[in-house]
DNA sequence: TCCATATCTTGACAGTGAAAACATATAAAG
DNA sequence: CTTTATATGTTTTCACTGTCAAGATATGGA
């Protein structure tokens, strides 16, 4: 059983905060373990107790992000115009693109940008959470017919979109707002040819 | 105008060399500046004169990938089993998919999963030809219209799908081989959408 | 009251990217 | 053929990193 706060308060949430703040405020390059205990007013080692390692910590961030993730579209989804299968899912589509576009650094550790991110298994449970509201949203679609296949062309037709934004690799002169309502019908009218 | 050989053959054309090969077998973590040195059996502070920074080394890295990538994409819509826009385009994905399944850690350079790799002038003219590439092909199925739009919603698709599955974010149960083929089909669909 | 233990600090080590000072081989100029 | 400027490489140094080990301290239970 977790025990009370010690000497600092409860360093292990303040961590995962000061964390994502830096992840936030500085180029990922300079978001080190280090830099994360200064900003939690703590010595350089105290880490150690409650992540083993900055991967651990990493982990446990993503997995924090896949949770408000998780919310964000499900949100999104009950506030959809109307409340259709279509235009659901249309909503999330949207969400997902503001949610990367808003924690860029963050989104980028959910989906293994950084190759020493730890897999905790609160990360892969969060990640699971998130396949399954997927799935259901596109099984409202196609009427359970191959959900599982539908999900993994909705989320890398997203998720393609949203690295490609992220990394500047799309080329100049194209509306970045133009292209995602774009990609979305162009995701949905795919959908039929499950 | 450049200048012949000096004390070590050329040294620019083995530090890529060497980087490339690193990159081919260490974690990201481990490819280091003076990594790809040692490996060119040269001290580390060598590559300095040649690349400013170890971001300059891995932008002209993924420069070369960006090259030898548009010739797979070449030589596989080429080599289709029938010349028409559609089988061509169909042959340019698996190529695609098969590319960054065979050179994971260049095709993450190529797309930005290092911060720290620099934009050099040879990667931005390289990645251009890719998008030039592209664009073509999607024209040919599209009659011109809206070529732009349709590379991006090809492009994204494929690139998607890719990372989802270098960075193991697939849900378990999933053929990776299916799903690649399932993607392609309902990619090509959503572009009767534009 | 005392002690076991979880927590935090200090100090160390090997590794990194980058810069500066120094050494040398080459190409070009005389 | 000699001299010299410059491109190339080496050595040294600096600040920084992640991780580990040893010491200090506070907490909760006996």
């Amino acid at each position: 059983m977790p025990t009370k706060p010690y000497h600092h308060g409860d360093l292990r949430e303040q961590l995962l905060v000061a964390g994502e703040a830096a992840l936030a405020e500085l180029p990922l390059a300079e978001v080190s373990l280090r830099e994360i205990a200064r900003r939690a007013g703590v010595s350089h080692a105290a880490p150690k107790h409650h992540f083993a390692t900055l991967g651990d910590l990493l982990g446990e961030i993503a997995a924090r992000g896949f949770a408000k993730f998780v919310r964000a579209l499900a949100e999104a989804a009950d506030n959809a115009h109307e409340q259709t299968a279509h235009a659901r899912l249309m909503a999330m589509g949207w969400a997902y693109f503001r949610f990367a576009e808003a924690n860029p650094a963050v989104y980028g550790l959910m989906f293994g940008q950084l190759e020493n991110t730890v897999m905790t298994p609160a990360l892969t449970n969060a990640a699971y959470e998130a396949w399954s509201q997927l799935e259901a949203a596109v099984a409202a679609i196609t009427g359970q017919r191959r959900a599982a296949v539908g999900a993994v062309h909705v989320w890398s037709s997203v998720h393609g979109l949203s690295m490609l934004k992220a990394a500047h690799r799309l080329p100049p002169h194209i509306s970045l707002h133009a292209v995602e309502d774009d990609k979305l019908r162009m995701m949905i009218a795919g959908l039929s040819e499950i």
